[in-house]
RNA sequence: GCCCAGAUGGCGGAAUUGGUAGACGCGCACGGUUCAGGUCCGUGUGCCGCAAGGUGUGGAGGUUCGAGUCCUCUUCUGGGCACCA
């Protein structure tokens, strides 16, 4: 690259353009156009239209990736292409600036968490206005500063005087060694990644966002989410997870001696499957229900498998792969409707944090149950017939979960599902041992993190009041960013930061030293980039006029979680009266990863790729053509340096064809039909043919199915045909910059800055962002005559041409005419003729 | 373990509504241009076969005049699993 900027810095005879592509001199020259005429800031103008394209802010952890080029050329591609059909486009940017690897950064570098990250935001700002997206800079934001985050404590308080948010239990993974909680992604098979100590659950105290409270809206709003993907849509309903199914009391055997550890003298489960009941053969609770340490009072065996029980991360995927184990207790619990007596086992595949930690156990339908039934020898009873048959010996089969027709089952004999769970939630009720109720899995978001680098929960502990909200005046409570960093979170242990006095009475108080999940930070940003100068109010009404945001584009690995959280809080600050939308984002696009050698890029595979190198060596144009050509945005991305090497070339041919075209004949007005050259040749017909053909598809491309790598395609094939065309008379001349004008504009999106330079240089120095998209002319799409495959027997045997009107008789006997179609029919008669209008004769023998 | 995806030439991918499998690009082969090439241009390129033709979309079945596309089962790969972001 560099040998090839000195070749040809010397003017060429057009004022505007060298005779070769000169990546760099042309980016550097368009960004400045963008800056200086403040091409891309958006303000709202009431009655136009607009669109917010959003992508996924990212976390400054360095330098930007290729993942990060790859989403914000794709935001880029859609705001572009969006600006060109005349939209009120607002594409802003900003950084998800608080988290773990600040910590982690700080202990290994010895910066301080603040300085290392705005160190990385400024080098990756610089990288990603090198990438020359169309992003109004003047509404950047970091979620590290207070003009960002004392909004978050403002929501927080408003939501914990409404009760949204509240206090409990709940178990974190606790280092023992270096006396720390651990993220589960800092847990190594059991231990902890620094220490190397096996990792035990402990209890400690947390705020919680009740999302549950949401949670049949959040269900019930992914059905107007039409422009979500499917898969995302499923994976909310699931993570969701609700559930209809029956209540059940098992109550205490010994119910005279009830414990003042068990509040009622019933043992209360949750079952999916009532009709089941009759076959309950155990119960099983969690390891951490209070029936557990009850029982485990006096029976040092049970005591200690409740405490193994503790050990290993609080990761649900740790806890389902783990081995089922469990232990009998000396407690039984009778059947709520045949009156048996069960015993209660403590089992490590019961969830304390779904249902009632508890369950019915029912050997004969459940795999879980069967298996565990096996193992410790307990008895199975069979009540359900199903397509497996009336029992249900080993080996387990997955018929024998089916619904099915109760046997074995006293009065319900005979009744199917619904009809026994009926039954049996009725007789229930009528003892008052349980009752019909629906279930989520979804579970209240705690949002409590023992770290330093987040948003300080905004809580007094007072002695005598209570936890009390931060008042309103009393807002941010800043986060001390000069610190130093050992393992712990430095304002634990800082007076200056948590000594202070109680807001209601007075008395000396203490800060809570907790920070906010990070989530709650990405959770609403997307709503402050529509204000965020406002230092009066987290919102104002130009969020109503950007809200929601129409297009939203991240990585499919943040399909449940943040979007989850962000529809959650958008919810929140709705019936806060901030937005009046239901739903923060319209239209989803859940973009692939880049691999490398058929796994993911990543730092600690070492098989990274510097985006800074690419764009050094080749220009942002070929980086964001390879990133959008080699594969749809939804699918996983291989990278490919000879396939860069394509996208170089393939915009160097680009940049000539334009540049012959104009030396040799400039100022050419593009072709107008009934302007210049009147009837075209049947070759240039062909080629406006296909000109507009391509408009047509590559604007549904951007448009409606987001496949750029199709679209770029289609221009190549364009170009290919122009390289072809030879046609130097006047009407020749026309045709050919009416298609390079339309190759240009169809490019603009994905390319650019080159595309802005040839622009000015097809139309003598217009500004390419004036111009409206190509439209197609209807005209140059009529044809004549079709083509059409001819098959015998579902196989290609030929193809004939006819009148675009002809007959389905006509073509029908124009196929059993053809010789090769009549080769293959053997002589035999048709059976069949299937015409598929304007596609092909098939003809059945 | 549970939930959600994906699998098509030597490679990335195309085939949009069940209708010509392999567009476009890479790579490779041959030819040309150039003092030179990590340049440019042209031609060819799924596999088997001299050809006619046959065959072919992870695997096994099925529906259909017709299946990469729909159904059932299955294998492998990837994403998520609530404290990575």
């Amino acid at each position: 690259m560099a040998a090839l900027i000195a070749v040809s810095v010397k003017e060429e005879c057009h004022p505007f353009m060298q005779a070769q592509y000169l990546p760099t001199e042309i980016e550097r020259q368009a960004q400045a156009f963008w800056d200086q005429s403040n091409a891309f800031k958006a303000v709202e103008i009431p009655g136009k239209p607009k669109y917010y394209c959003l992508s996924m802010f990212p976390y400054p952890s360095g330098k930007l990736h290729m993942g990060h080029v790859r989403n914000y050329t794709i935001g880029d591609v859609l705001a572009r292409y969006h600006r060109f059909q005349g939209y009120n486009v607002l594409q802003p940017m900003g950084w998800d600036a608080f988290g773990l690897p600040a910590e982690n950064a700080a202990i290994q570098n010895k910066v301080a968490p603040a300085a290392w990250t705005y160190s990385n935001i400024d080098t990756m700002r610089g990288q990603l206005k090198s990438l020359g997206l169309a992003i109004d800079w003047s509404r950047e934001l970091a979620t590290c500063k207070p003009d960002y985050y004392r909004w978050e404590q403002w929501l927080f308080t408003r939501l914990f005087e409404k009760g949204l948010i509240y206090k409990k239990t709940a178990p974190v993974n606790w280092d023992p060694v270096d006396m720390t909680v651990l993220a589960n992604e800092q847990v190594i098979d059991g231990c902890g990644w620094r220490s190397g100590a096996p990792v035990e659950k402990r209890d400690i105290p947390m705020y919680f966002m009740k999302i549950t409270a949401y949670a049949e809206e959040l269900l019930a709003d992914l059905d107007n989410l039409p422009g979500w993907p499917e898969q995302v849509r499923t994976m909310q309903k699931n993570w969701i997870g609700k559930s209809f199914g029956c209540e059940v009391h098992f109550p205490y055997d010994d119910a005279s001696h009830p414990s003042p550890l068990v509040p009622h003298p019933v043992l209360k489960v949750y079952t999916t499957r009532p009709d089941t009941l009759m076959g309950a053969t155990y119960v099983a609770v969690a390891a951490e229900h209070p029936l557990a340490a009850e029982a485990a009072q006096g029976n040092p065996e049970l005591a200690a498998f409740i405490e193994e029980c503790k050990h290993g991360s609080v990761a649900e995927a740790d806890m389902a792969t783990m081995e089922k184990k469990g232990m009998p207790t000396d407690r039984f619990v009778v059947h709520p409707l045949n009156g048996e007596k069960l015993p209660v086992w403590v089992a490590n595949y019961v969830l304390m944090g779904y249902g009632e930690g508890a369950v019915m156990a029912v050997p004969a339908h459940d795999e879980r149950d069967f298996a565990f039934a096996a193992k410790y020898n307990l008895p199975v009873r069979a009540v359900i017939r199903t397509s497996a048959g009336d029992v249900t010996p080993a080996p387990w089969q997955d018929a024998y979960a089916e619904h099915g027709t109760c046997v074995n089952s006293g009065k319900y004999d005979g009744l199917d599902f619904s009809q026994a769970s009926d039954a049996i939630a009725a007789d229930l009720e009528a003892r008052s041992l349980g009752a019909r109720r629906t279930q989520f899995r979804l579970r209240d978001w705690g949002i409590s993190r023992q770290r330093y680098w987040g948003c300080p929960i905004p809580i007094i502990h007072c002695a005598s009041c209570g936890d009390v909200p931060v008042p309103e005046k009393d807002l941010p409570v800043v986060l001390p960013e000069d610190v130093k960093i050992d393992i712990g979170s430095p304002i634990k242990k800082m007076p200056s930061f948590y000594e202070t006095t109680c807001p209601k009475c007075g008395g000396p108080a203490e800060r809570e030293t907790d920070t906010m999940d990070t989530f709650v930070e990405s959770s609403w940003y997307y709503a402050r980039y529509t204000c965020p100068d406002n230092d009066q109010a987290m919102l104002d009404e130009r969020a109503n006029y950007w809200l929601p945001v129409d297009q939203y584009i991240g990585g499919i690995e943040h399909a449940i979680l943040h979007l989850l959280y962000a529809r959650f809080f958008n919810k929140l600050m709705r019936d806060v009266g901030l937005v009046n939308c239901d739903e923060p984002f319209t239209q989803l696009l859940t973009q692939g990863m880049v691999l490398k050698d058929g796994t993911k890029m990543s730092k600690s595979k070492g098989n990274t790729v510097d985006p800074q190198g690419l764009i050094d060596q080749y220009g942002a144009d070929t980086a964001r053509l390879f990133m959008m050509f080699a594969a749809p945005p939804e699918q996983s991305l291989e990278w490919s340096d000879a396939g860069v090497e394509g996208a170089f070339r393939f915009l160097k041919r680009l940049w000539k064809a334009v540049h012959v075209h104009v030396e040799k004949s400039p100022h050419t007005p593009p072709f107008a039909k009934g302007g210049a050259g009147g009837d075209l040749t049947p070759e240039l017909k062909a080629l406006r043919f296909q000109l507009h053909s391509t408009i047509q598809k590559v604007s549904d491309d951007y448009g409606r199915r987001q496949q750029f790598n199709t679209a770029i395609a289609a221009v190549m094939e364009l170009m290919n045909a122009l390289a072809k065309a030879g046609d130097d008379s006047p009407a020749g001349r026309a045709v050919m910059q009416e298609a390079l004008e339309a190759a240009v504009q169809l490019l603009a999106p994905i390319v650019p800055h080159a595309c802005q330079a040839l622009w000015a240089e097809l139309k003598e120095g217009a500004n390419l962002l004036d111009a409206p998209w190509p439209k197609v002319d209807a005209t140059a799409l009529v044809q004549d005559e079709i083509e059409l495959v001819l098959q015998v027997n579902g196989k290609l045997r030929g193809g004939i041409t006819v009148a675009k009107d002809a007959s389905k008789e006509a073509i029908e006997q124009l196929a059993l005419a053809n010789p090769n179609v009549q080769k293959f029919m053997e002589g035999k008669p048709a059976k069949k003729v299937v015409v598929v209008p304007g596609r092909l004769v098939n003809v059945v023998v």
